[in-house]
RNA sequence: GCGACCGUAGCUCAGUUGGCAGAGCACCUGGUUGUGAUCCAGGACGUCGCGGGUUCGAGUCCCGUCGGUCGCCCCA
């Protein structure tokens, strides 16, 4: 298209970051990452691409529609761009086979596609925050992962009056329905349509019901069941009743609530038992966030999947974790007025260099590589014109802390450098200009 | 995969029964005042998303397509 004055659109539901976009992303992934750092947990990272099978395998041939999936010219290998960490993850343990330390801790926060029409906090191109740990069966571990995903809403602002943790236990669920009549190999039947039951019309959720085996009273207590969340404090034999289990039903959760409470995330976190999540492979505990006013999808979603390591072919290992993507928590953070402008966010220069005659003008760029060098972020004008007015709004523009006017006062050996932010300003000698600009 | 609405200058938008594509803001350059402002002069502003059709003539009407927004499905 050489020559063509033809436009070209970014590909659909993918995103272009300009300077203040990319230091919004930036500030998010620095909270994932030094959350996570601070947890205990490890970095890695795995290829942008896989083989189609590591997909299809566990969720089914209908998942290549929702993928981006290729051939290379000429080849017949079939790969499809990540759209979940998970799979990746499992692999990865697997691949290490007995060699594997555990627990082992591991973060990531890669790309991901996924070939869906975009709408609200959804798009075909993002990041996604993955923290798991593989080979710790214990509710420690699940508790650690929570612990990680709120340290690093809160060091973004969010608030436990923002954002709460809403999390269910598969084994207390499972023991509902099997207490309702459910038989056991039904019961991940159940758990779909106690997944839809927002979705569907009563009719068609109580005919499903009936489906399952259950009586009339026991499709309306399933109908009923989950209501409002509760506080994590709540004491468990209050739960029992609410949820009409015996208390020996809750002795997981019970366990889970004593590792939330070590880690002072009672006040963060509701039991919900209208939580499910989608996933199958979920064996334990499952939760998400969301913010609190319901008008933005799940930020974090995540459980115990203690089967999956083995089912990609690796060991029997245990393991937990979570995904946040960055789309959802923009959103967020943005309904929350903590992300008003990305320039806010932007590196501020520490000098920016004016100069103010063509007899000054040779000295700009020896005295800016010396700054430089010093290890300060120092920039200059690109404008011609000598109006100090202008180039002090230059510099305000470019967020400078300081500007460094060089005038007549260059040929006795010194700058003007002015505080761009309370706009005083001094006379300052050449050789101590590192330090007074370092020090501020 | 399905549906609704939308697409005109960098931004927000106007554009009459089809008749020369516009406004405000922002932007760029220079000038004046040794300081972020004000003022002065000048400048660029467009494949009207793209392609086709109807018409003497299309930003306007029709079809298609791409993209955006929001839903449905799904949500790993």
């Amino acid at each position: 298209m050489a020559g063509s004055s033809h436009v070209y659109q970014a590909p659909r539901g993918t995103r272009d970051f300009l300077p203040d976009d990319m230091a919004v992303r930036l500030h998010i992934e620095r909270a994932w990452r030094d959350a996570a750092v601070n947890h205990g947990f490890d970095e890695i990272e795995g290829p942008t691409f896989e083989h189609l099978e590591l997909y299809t395998s566990k969720s089914g041939p209908g998942i290549v529609s929702e993928l981006f999936s290729f051939q290379r010219s000429g080849g017949e290998t079939d790969f499809a761009l990540r759209p979940e960490f998970t799979p990746t993850l499992a692999r990865m343990a697997a691949a290490q086979g007995r060699g594997l330390a555990v627990p082992t801790r591991w973060f990531s926060m890669p790309w991901h596609y996924r070939a869906e029409r975009p709408q609200r906090g959804r798009l075909r191109e993002f990041r996604q925050f993955n923290v798991d740990v593989i080979g710790d069966p214990s509710p420690a571990a699940d508790a650690d992962t929570i612990a990680v995903a709120v340290a690093a809403l809160r060091s973004l602002g969010l608030t436990h009056d923002d954002v709460q943790v809403r999390i269910s236990h598969r084994a207390v669920v499972n023991r509902i329905l099997a207490d309702l009549g459910v038989a056991d190999d039904r019961i991940t039947d159940a758990q779909d349509l106690l997944d839809k039951r927002d979705r569907i019309d009563p009719d068609a959720f109580a005919a499903k019901a009936a489906e399952l085996g259950l009586t009339d009273d026991a499709v309306a207590r399933l109908g009923a069941l989950g209501g409002d969340s509760v506080p994590a404090s709540t004491d468990p034999a209050t739960l029992a009743e609410a949820w009409s289990v015996p208390a020996d039903a809750l002795t997981e959760l019970v366990a889970l609530r004593r590792e939330l409470e070590a880690r002072g995330l009672l006040d963060a976190c509701r039991w919900d038992i209208s939580i499910v999540r989608g996933l199958a492979y979920y064996t334990g505990a499952v939760w998400e966030i969301h913010e609190t006013s319901g008008n933005e999808r799940a930020i974090a979603g995540g459980g115990r999947y203690d089967q999956l390591v083995e089912s990609f072919g690796g060991p029997s290992l245990p393991a937990c974790g979570f995904g946040m993507g960055d789309v959802v928590l923009e959103l967020v953070l943005r309904d929350r007025d903590l992300i008003t402008d990305g320039a806010e966010l932007l590196p501020r220069p520490d000098a920016f260099l004016v100069s103010m005659g063509d007899d000054t003008d040779d000295a700009v760029v020896p005295l800016l590589t010396r700054l430089r060098a010093a290890g300060l972020h120092a920039r200059a004008t690109d404008k011609t014109t000598r109006n100090l007015g202008k180039l002090i709004k230059d510099a305000n523009r470019a967020r400078a802390r300081y500007a460094v006017i060089i005038g007549e006062e260059f040929a006795d050996g010194r700058v003007v450098v002015k505080d761009l932010d309370s706009g005083d300003q001094t006379e300052v000698e050449l050789d101590q200009l590192e330090s007074r600009l370092g020090t501020g």
